[in-house]
DNA sequence: AGCACTTTGTTTTAAATTTCAACTAAGTTT
DNA sequence: AAACTTAGTTGAAATTTAAAACAAAGTGCT
């Protein structure tokens, strides 16, 4: 091996990653979205070994030859499985231990992301039902996930709901023009309660983080509602202080 | 590789992790103290090849024979450098790219621990000057680090100034007992402004994960001060707005 | 001992903010 | 056209905060 008096050049001619024994690594989506009322997850059937035919949270092993970096091979199987190419997508959280894969010590970065439901085209392989959508509360209909991908899914809900009070995140799980009422209800939907209209309103106003589209109106339901849209360029807000009252 | 009908049992036994081209996975940490009045980061110099001889993170391979799972990794090289068993510490985010590392594509799973300075014994390994605490925002004294590990060092640094807006955090870097005074003087060492006494003092106060320690007083300058201590048990205390107003 | 000084800890009160409900606006439905 | 529904605003009461003054308990000097 290294001699005391080696250059780094040369540690680095005589470097093999195979000498030594490392973890597999891979990337895991949570993708969130809206659908009938509900906050639900993207799930995908396991098509191949090991834990072949249960679900599990889309995602897979970095590819090094192609892969630049993290968030890259995130994009990546976000796009290959929804078809969304600029969504909302932060990293969650990394997991990696000796038994959470038969195959071996193993880590994963987790992502999660939020897409507007009606922007995805599902991407269902070559199996027909390999690909669906699952209400994250439903106990009856959310199935038990491959590897430790159950307790992944826990920790991207917590972190979500935690950030519902005091950023401007649900934004992104709507299309790209909605009304405050329906922003107000997403809300209201991730976060279990009844939000005070006039205050969740004064919060967005100051927020700053909307931008009305003169002359766009949501029709069809008795009085118009104003669209609006997310603003250019602007990052996610954070209140200052987190969602309060509720509604009666 | 696999055929169809092949039971996992199968899989498993002809899977062989050295078929294929995988990343290096390593955890480093970003160990925080108070010194002096100022934020102060612990860095080592690096004795190997490569970037020998430059200052980085402490961190380093996981040991797939002997680590559990990520959080035993890094805990592990906490207690190697600091000789700290019990500390704050907490995920920051993973990095992974193919050219942060000239070896190949690596990744790091990034800690940030936060820790008491009079706590720690400095473990110097074979290196006189191997290890050194630095001021995080002394633009002199604070090297350029190896790898991308000044981003990491960014990263954490803004994470904790954000968190200390809205947490019980910064208890972590003071010793076992310590007065409402000098917590308060740690939070605004970590928000570079002053913070109103009493608004402070009703914001612990409800959070409640301090307890008084009845009859121990902090002597020796003016008026007793009451001693604290952590409330055992408790995890970190979210506050429901950003620490606001500045004492005159 | 007595007085000035420093630091801890509490109280006070005006100003700002939130809460909660009522109100107006603008459409649809019957 | 009257009743109803949803959008969006307004305002008074209740609560909270901000900023400063105040009170308490020691030290140190003369």
């Amino acid at each position: 091996m290294a001699t005391a008096k080696q250059s780094e050049k040369e540690f680095l001619r005589n470097y093999n990653i195979h000498d030594y024994d490392v973890p597999l690594t891979s990337v895991d989506l949570v993708i969130f979205t809206i659908r009938d009322q509900q906050l639900q997850v993207l799930l995908v059937k396991r098509g191949d070994h090991p834990c072949k035919g249960q679900w599990s949270l889309p995602g897979g092993f970095i590819d090094i030859h192609n892969d630049i970096d993290l968030d890259g091979a995130a994009l990546r199987k976000l796009k290959e499985k929804t078809g969304v190419e600029a969504p909302y997508l932060e990293q969650l959280q990394g997991f990696g231990s000796r038994d959470r894969d038969p195959r071996g010590w193993s880590t994963t970065f987790a992502y999660f992301s939020l897409i507007s439901s009606d922007q995805v085209t599902l991407s269902h392989g070559g199996n027909a039902d390999a690909v669906r959508w699952c209400p994250v509360d439903d106990a009856d209909s959310l199935p038990k996930l491959a590897f430790d991908h159950g307790r992944i899914l826990d920790v991207a809900v917590q972190r979500l709901r935690n950030k519902v009070e005091y950023t401007s995140l649900p934004a992104h799980l709507l299309p790209e023009e909605f009304t405050l009422s329906e922003l107000q209800k997403v809300y209201q939907i991730l976060l279990g309660r009844l939000v005070d209209k006039s205050a969740f309103r004064k919060r967005i106003r100051e927020g700053d983080f909307l931008e009305e589209l003169p002359g766009k109106w949501r029709l069809g339901s008795n009085r118009p509602a104003q669209l609006y849209g997310l603003r250019k360029g602007q990052g996610t807000v954070y209140f200052n202080r987190v969602m309060t009252g509720n509604d009666a």
